[in-house]
RNA sequence: AGAGUAGGCGAGGUAGUUGCAGAUUUACUAUUACUAAGUAAAUCUGAGGAAAGUCCGGGCUCCCGAAAGACCAAACUUGCUGGAUAACUUCCAGUGCAGGCGACUGUGAGGAUAGUGCCACAGAAAAAUACCGCCUUUUUCAGUGAACAGUGAACAGUGAGCAGUAAACAGUGAAGACUGAUAACUAUUAACUGGUAACUGAUAAAUGAUUAAGGUAAGGGUGCAAAGGUGAUGGUAAGAGCUCACCAGCAGUAUCGAGAGGUACUGGCUCGGUAAACCCCGGUUGGGAGCAAGGUCGGAGGGACAAAGGUUGGUCUUUUUCCUGUCCCGUUAUUGGUGAACCGCAAGAGGUGUCUGGUAACAGGCAUCCUAGAUAGAUAACUACCCUCAAGAAAGGUGUAUAUUAUUAUUGCUUUUAUUGAGAACAGAACCCGGCUUACGUUCCGACUCUCUCU
RNA sequence: CGGGAUGUAGCGCAGCUUGGUAGCGCACUUCGUUCGGGACGAAGGGGUCGUGGGUUCAAUUCCCACCAUUCCGA
């Protein structure tokens, strides 16, 4: 299952904007950054419509294997699509994958993204 | 039946649903309009034998201005022969060597007599030396003392005589036998002959130690390795391929082969190992960067003159339509954009089938097919059926052994039926090909070898 | 895509160039010293030299392949 392409975050300047400027939040086996990058955008245009924009960031030191690298990937997206109905817009999200994660199941990585996203606040109705 | 050797096929299939990527078509959005863009629908397509590691070889593209050549340098795991290939550290066929009973496997296979270096420890010595040993000559010393002469035990030979035994023969007896007698045999011995040990006399050689000069490489506990090896009642002062036989190696000749090499004969006897130590020889090679190459892309284009300069690690030669230089003619562009765009980018040293040539690698002909193209990077999940495998169960068939005993139980193999479970291992295209290397679960297919059993 | 470096005792490092004995510091064990501990002194143990092949009489060292870690450039 692949995010819808609205919601995709592709241009490496975008990750690079994110890296330097948004909120960061760990957990054991991913890292959460973040940036509501449409605030200058939307106070000119008063037009918040740029949906959410995510993107999976996992080196080769988490598996040197690209089979185990993509089905990581594969899961978290699979998550993350669960979860896009109650993720509110204007975001745009890196989730970075750290080593120990190549254990990990479909229902770990829901769970913890839960978590991240409700610590993070991007999650509505918290 | 068991144990092996080398190789091949394949990498579950079909259908459907959801999701993703690309192509084509249609519709819509937006726009003055076109292109480009976005959205939706339909159809089609969507990883591998290694896509991997990035270890080689090429294609392709740009830079060093281009092309050709000579010499030198540099680099190269380039290094038996012949062939294949666009090319190769690849492949095929063979040769030698090594391993295996064999099928078969491995092979970094030029030169150690061009030179330099190294060979620890041990050992006299690690590449041509001489410590010991052996031999010759020589200096000095020591003690023993052969031949020869004499004496001469012992021993050997001849052996009168004496003694013992005793055949033929003679006599007696019926006969066994007895008596007599000699040849012969046995023992012993005088004597004679030879002459050993020993003793006496006398002096050289040899012997041992030692001094000096040589000869020798047979032997010496070492070592991975010791000067070709083994044998010789050949040879020598002692020895030595000094000589002979066999074996190994080298050279030459003949012959077979396209060649590496094979075989046979002859010859003189024959200087360790290491070149994955430096190196020498032969061979090959413009250098660099790599699709993040590079292009669209820009100030374009044309002509004439000059012959100074500019080329690949260096020097040099030749040619030139290139660049630089001088002059002349002449065209124009300007909404933005040098990246978050497009092209490169998927028809290729392509695949499949078949025929021909070749032992083969491979080459050629014909037919047929078009089959991923992303760029924070797509292939996944689920369902149904089929197929394959595994497990235990039921029923049937068949073989063997054991127990019991008269056809029963246990057990092996196999068939069918339904049930349950699993369909996995290694692993994901990033410009493209040819190889190499490494990883890899199960099943199947024939080929060959050895051992055992039966016919 | 291209180019390097490293792997040796529990830890950090030598040794490899020029092949033959694996060593240093800390840590560990035992003994001494001290009322006891630390420090100090003495003695001792501990090594598939990353893995697998090859060359060589002999390989941590030379050559090849692989594995892991790590750095640099575009």
């Amino acid at each position: 299952m692949g995010l819808p392409k609205e919601n995709r975050l592709r241009d490496w300047r975008d990750f690079r904007v994110v890296y330097s400027q948004g909120i960061r939040q760990q957990s054991p086996h991913l890292i959460l950054r973040a940036l509501l990058a449409s605030k200058l955008e939307r106070s000119l245009s008063k037009e918040p419509k740029e949906p959410t924009r995510i993107g999976i960031s996992i080196s080769q030191k988490v598996s040197k294997k690209a089979v185990v690298r993509n089905r990581i990937k594969r899961q978290i997206r699979a998550a993350l699509i669960e979860l896009l109905p109650v993720i509110s817009p204007g975001w745009k999200i890196v989730i970075v994958v750290r080593s120990p994660a190549v254990k990990c199941k479909y229902e770990h990585f829901l769970q913890e993204l839960k978590q991240l996203l409700e610590k993070a606040r991007i999650i509505d109705g918290y």
